[in-house]
DNA sequence: GGCCAGGTGTAAA
DNA sequence: TTTACACATGGC
């Protein structure tokens, strides 16, 4: 068995089934993923939170609404000004397409939703898997993180994506799944510290210790 | 008080 | 093609 299929198997058995993404809704995915671009999760609650408040998580609202009151409502996100011109043009190009439903339905989503300005791959995969439905993997900082420091594999956005692609068949919960339990692992065993009391994969992580990640380890790029 | 957080676009080298 | 930088707030 691959060291990956091993990882997911050992995460699952650990944590259980996270149920990701958080969201009431397909559009309440697409507002989260944008606004956690570089943001903690805690914070991106409090905007999303004070978005249903205030009736905004419509991409109509989004769009009619005035750059001030969705400032006021991200503004905890930081980047608020990029964000919400993010939301604004995410929101006009959904509506354009005939609704949030439809658009996910494109034959090609990910290519869709990678030509709006403002969504990058991480933005786009996390849309992609978790609102349209679509196995694509989702390669954020604790995928990268958890990755280096277990397995000692690194590389770019692409080459990360296309390692799980190939190690995993193509499945939506399983990736869900699997994203959701590194950012689980990540949060609880693998911050800043070195390691990792506790750690439910600490034989990889003891190997990966072992191992200096830009000598010993592999790189796929 | 300093570092960090589930990135992305742009410009310069 | 790669690297550096701006974007900005809140938690610990």
């Amino acid at each position: 068995m691959s060291v990956i299929r091993r990882l997911y198997m050992d995460l699952y058995a650990f944590f259980g089934p996270q149920g990701w993404w958080p969201a009431d809704s397909d559009f309440e995915v697409m507002v989260g993923a944008v606004l956690t671009q570089n943001m903690s999760w805690r914070n991106v609650e409090k905007a999303i939170s004070k978005l249903k408040t205030e009736g905004l998580m419509n991409p109509e609202a989004i769009l009619e609404t005035d750059r001030e009151t969705l400032h006021e409502c991200i503004r905890a996100t930081g980047f608020y000004r990029q964000k919400t011109e993010r939301l604004k043009i995410l929101s006009e190009r959904v509506i354009r397409e005939g609704g949030v439903e439809r658009f996910l339905k494109h034959p090609d989503i990910r290519g869709e939703l990678l030509k709006v300005k403002g969504i990058g791959p991480e933005t786009a995969d996390s849309i992609t898997l978790y609102a349209a439905g679509v196995p694509s993997f989702v390669v954020d900082a604790y995928t990268r993180r958890i990755l280096e420091r277990y397995i000692g594999v690194c590389g770019g956005y692409h080459e990360i994506r296309s390692f799980f692609h190939d190690e995993l068949p193509r499945d939506v919960s399983l990736y869900r799944e699997f994203h959701a339990l590194l950012v689980r692992l990540a949060k609880e065993y693998c911050g800043k510290k070195p390691l990792c009391s506790g750690c439910p994969v600490a034989r990889d992580c003891t190997r990966a210790n072992r191992t200096s990640t830009s000598s010993n380890g592999v790189c796929l790029s």
